[in-house]
Parts: structure tokens; sequence; C-alpha cells
DNA sequence: GTGAATGTTAACAG
DNA sequence: CCTGTTAACATTCA
């Protein structure tokens, strides 16, 4: 389920609870739960694929890791690795991952990386990308703390667009070539999102599991090595730069 | 029954 | 100690 627009949909499904509060949290999760009883939800925030339930005396960090689920008053038959009961409704996790976080939270997080963050700053990600000159732009753009929010699907659809090969060096890439993939990074997670918002569902892509791209060019499928991910390109369409 | 999938991290090897 | 690789995750879908 997770790429950060998935998040961000999730944090848009939860806004009901909002100001409620807790009558019993719990989960088989190693996270102690307690400390969580009677107290209310006071905000809901996201940084990137973080789900963060923010309470006057602590916050629950949320990772929905690759098969993480969370349903919004319905269960399934497993265990719940994770949840909240309210006095009327139900927020259940399974196989998220849950941690308090005690410090403030803008000591933790950098809102300016958040792709879906109001105060995602490209400039900043230029900044950053500097240091990663020597790397492929593959494994940067899944660097969450570059790239915040950013998965398999959203790396393979903004290359595509940007008309950058997934392998180019990070250093070799063309400044106006970088702008142009920060925007299409961008551009894709607001349409990944919208989508969720409008079917719930996740299905628009040009070239991701694709045999043909959308400019009718044939798809290369590649299985990255140390990550065994799965990226998918153009030789057609996308230049690579060495 | 099998394989694959939107992710991360602990554990391990070298 | 640093760096890279593997396994694991109370899953689910085709």
């Amino acid at each position: 389920m997770p790429e950060g627009p998935s998040i961000l949909h999730l944090k848009h499904q939860l806004q009901p609870f909002k100001g409620k509060v807790v009558k019993h949290a719990g989960g088989y999760g190693d996270m102690p739960t307690e400390w969580l009883n009677g107290k209310k939800l006071l905000d809901i925030k996201t940084w990137g694929k973080h789900l963060l339930l923010i309470f006057n005396n602590g916050t629950v960090r949320v990772h929905l890791g690759l098969f993480g689920d969370v349903l919004i008053n319905e269960r399934k038959k497993v265990n719940r690795s994770f949840f909240l009961e309210f006095a009327t409704g139900e927020i259940n996790g399974y196989v998220v991952k849950a941690a308090k976080l005690d410090k403030p939270l803008n000591e933790i997080y950098d809102w300016r990386t958040d792709i879906l963050s109001p105060q995602f700053k490209k400039a900043w990600i230029k900044t950053l990308l500097k240091k990663q000159a020597a790397k492929t732009i593959d494994d940067v753009l899944m660097d969450q703390n570059i790239f915040t929010g950013v998965g398999n699907k959203i790396r393979n659809e903004a290359l595509y667009r940007a008309a950058i090969h997934p392998l180019s060096i990070v250093g070799k890439i063309p400044p106006v070539k970088i702008t142009r993939l920060i925007n299409e990074v961008v551009n894709y997670a607001r349409i990944f999102y919208q989508q969720l918002e409008k079917d719930g569902v996740n299905d628009f892509f040009e070239i991701y599991q694709q045999n043909y791209a959308a400019d009718g060019s044939e798809v290369t499928m590649k299985v990255l090595p140390k990550t065994k991910r799965k990226i998918f390109f153009s030789e057609h369409r996308q230049q690579l730069y060495v």
C-alpha cells in the first residue's frame, strides 16, 4: 500500500478521529501502548511514508513497510500489530510497525524533502544532490532523506517522464534535466494521490509494469542487483548520462 | 502451490 | 569498524 501518496491519503481518511480520545490501544508490536489509553489524538501528520499520530505525551510513528495495511472501522482475520480503539470507531494496523517518538518532530523531520509537503523545497534537493554526484539516479531517488516519500512506482514514472535513464550518474545529468526530474516526481506523486482520493486505487502508469511505454516505445525491465527491485525504462526515450 | 509486490532494517559476512 | 548482502515481516493477489 505505501508510497508517500498512499500515506497522505490515509491521513485524509483518518481525519474523523482527530480530537477523539483513545479508549484502548494495543497490538502485538514491540511498542508499549498503555501510554495512549485515555489520551486525545491531537493531530495527524505525515513525512513521506511515515504516518504520525500526535498526542500530548508523545507521537506514534506508523510505517506500513511493503505489506502493511491500515483499516478504518474494519477488521481482518489476522491479528493487529497496532490499533487504536475510540468510543466510536477504530484504527486497525496490520503488519505495520509502530514506534514512539519523544523528541519534538521538528528535531526529527525535515519537511523540505517531503515531496508532498507544502514546505517541499526544490532548491534544497538540488543542494543535497551535490553530495550524491557519484551515485546513480535510481538509487538516489529512493533515498528517503533526499526524495522523502518516493517509492518504486514514483521512481520509474518520474524517470520516464523526465526522459532520464535510471542508471545515469547524478553528477553527469544536466541541471535542466535534474530540475525537470524533480518537477516530474512531485507531479506524478500528485497524480498518484488524486487517483487514490478519487478511485481508491493507483493504476495510471506510463511505464511501470508495462510492456510498451505511453509513447509506444518498448519497455526494458531490469532487476537491480543490490535491492532486487525492478526498474522499467525505455531505451528509446530515456537518455543515459554516464 | 508459486511467485511477486508500493519498504525497511536487523543480522551477518568479509 | 565500515560496507555490502541477505532474510524477515502474524500479507495478499494473480
